[in-house]
RNA sequence: AUUCCGUUGGUCAAAUGGUUAAGACGGUUGACUUUCUAUCAGCAGAUGGGAGUUCGAUUCUCCUACGGAAUUCCA
């Protein structure tokens, strides 16, 4: 009896899909996934006016980087397709004829420069100007003009929209799975546009027509769209259509400052808000992405997950298979989230931990020409020692430098605090100490000049700081013993050497 | 201006009509008898305000303040 789940994620190409288009998506793949439904991808393309060049497939490429591609949608699957509204144009006109012969919509003749005055006019009055009962007899359309006057004008080719007839007095009753029930007074509603002059329809038509085609089950979207939902509610109602569920998604919020996140402000605050990097196809920018700043898909899906969502348990690291049996719509709040540009961070730095080395020894190695010539496992065995303070891959670089190449300058407040009196003897006596050991072990090396220090009591820090500032140039990194068995024995000696003949 | 939605520490957030209101990020302190951006441990920090219902409200209702969204022949 009841119908198998089918939701959709219905982007308009008019740009780059950000980070709150990705988590709709997120939650619609999670959605269908938890219920063996099936996740279509409809492209709404009905403002050609807005239509930008790469958009469609930028969308693509970003679902299937996610991870969460779609079962069923351009190019896949066609069974209720075309799945670009430019491509299903034919198909709404018809919809919109039948809403206006059941009295449910209206011709209007009105010009978008009259509308406009109108609106100016009613704002410098502090009024506001709602198309609807309260006024569309004064205006120009089917319902005020005779029949002839209209057939006419009709006939004319002169240009018209269609709008939907929106009722007097009426309480219309919603249901949002998230938010529960809302009352609204259709007196307050205006006659929405269904049908444009350039012969195209609007979102609302288009949407519901297509939704209803598509046999959408359950409708997820953004809280942009509440608004419109005492309108499409009635627009199932006049078709005499059932209606899917609804749920209105709570916004992502700019981390600082006022409003909802947005496509500029990226750039602006210094992270990216865009899945995969940007070239503005006019102007040629670039805006960064996730995935070349180094984020991990998983850590981004992870962190989205949880704008706006919780699991209701302590668990924090989900895998995408674990989001999908947890993810219940019932636990997604109400109140929008701040975008928080260090906890995604910290997923990252989480998600680096279970990386394949070798993986990343490739990447690292990509990414640093010094490092071209370098034996590969050389590399990953680095890495193995310095990924748990890594939380990119560009991280690696300024944490493992030394085992690569040998310090040139060594930092001042490190030298200051590791140089004192005596640290050239000490020195050459840990030269000697490392020359000793013939089988070069991290365990020998330490015994060796742990049990030094400790037999002539001459305390960790005077041996231990000198001897990492000769091998790093500063005071950090990690073991010490670590560092001097990766470079060898003929390094060390020379790097402590150098460090000598500065003091 | 109007309509709708929302409001628990700086941020994400849990929980309950009834003892000290979880946890995470960030912050901070300490430990790791060598560093640290890592790790571990500790600490600080919250139910916007006002009424009402109730024996009791952070939880329910109303008002108010604040925040957000929408009011396009944009989606």
């Amino acid at each position: 009896m009841t119908k198998p789940v089918r939701v959709r994620f219905a982007p308009s190409p008019t740009g780059p899909l950000h980070i709150g288009g990705v988590r709709t998506a997120l939650f619609n793949y999670l959605f269908a996934k938890k219920h063996n439904g099936t996740f279509v991808l409809r492209i709404e393309d009905t403002d050609q006016n807005r239509y930008v060049e790469g958009a469609e497939n930028y969308i693509v490429e970003s679902l299937n980087w996610c991870g969460i591609p779609f079962d069923e949608g351009v190019g896949k699957n066609e069974k209720f397709g075309p799945y670009r509204q430019s491509e299903r144009k034919h198909l709404y006109k018809q919809y919109a004829d039948e809403l206006i012969a059941k009295g449910h919509a209206y011709y209007a003749f009105d010009t978008a420069e009259k509308l406009d005055f109108h609106r100016k006019d009613h704002e410098a009055k502090g009024k506001t100007f709602i198309y609807n009962w309260h006024n569309r007899l004064k205006l120009n359309n089917s319902l005020s003009l005779s029949e002839d006057e209209v057939q006419t004008k009709l006939d004319a080719d002169e240009d018209y929209v269609i709008r939907f007839k929106s009722p007097q007095d009426e309480t219309l009753h919603l249901k949002d799975s998230i938010r529960g029930d809302i009352k609204i007074d259709t007196n307050v509603l205006d006659d929405k546009v269904l049908f444009k002059s350039d012969g195209m329809p609007t979102y609302h038509l288009a949407n519901i027509v297509d939704d209803h085609l598509m046999e959408i089950s359950h409708v997820i979207r953004g809280e942009e769209w509440l608004p419109s939902l005492a309108l499409h509610f009635q627009l199932y109602a006049a078709f005499g259509w059932e209606a899917p569920q609804f749920a209105h998604l709570p916004l992502i919020l700019k981390p600082t400052g006022k409003g909802k996140l947005s496509k500029r402000d990226g750039d602006k605050l210094g992270f990216p808000v865009f899945p995969l990097e940007w070239r503005d196809p006019k102007t040629d920018d670039l805006s960064r992405g996730y995935k070349e700043d180094g984020y991990f898909a998983e850590a981004m899906v992870n962190f989205l997950a949880f704008l706006g969502w919780n699991p209701g348990t302590e668990q924090e690291i989900f895998s995408l298979d674990e989001l999908i049996n947890a993810f219940e719509l019932e636990r997604v709040n109400k109140a929008g989230a701040r975008f928080d540009p260090d906890k995604i961070k910290w997923f990252n730095h989480h998600y680096m931990q279970d990386q394949d080395n070798h993986d990343l020894a490739l990447a690292f190695q990509k990414s640093k020409s010094e490092l071209s010539q370098i034996d590969t496992q050389y590399i990953e065995m680095v890495i193995a020692l310095v990924k748990e303070r890594a939380t990119f891959v560009s991280d690696f670089w300024d944490l493992s430098h030394f085992f690569f190449v040998a310090p040139s300058v060594y930092d001042e407040k490190a030298s200051k605090k590791a140089i004192k009196e005596g640290t050239t003897t000490i020195l050459n006596t840990v030269k000697e100490l490392v020359d000793s050991v013939d089988d070069f072990t991290v365990e020998n090396l330490q015994n060796s000049i742990k049990g030094w220090i400790t037999s002539n009591d001459i305390g960790f820090g005077k041996v231990m700081m000198p001897l990492r500032l000769a091998l790093v140039g500063a005071l950090q990194g990690p073991d010490v013993f670590d560092i001097i068995y990766m470079i060898g024995k003929a390094e060390t000696l020379k790097r402590i050497d150098s460090l000598i003949a500065t003091t």
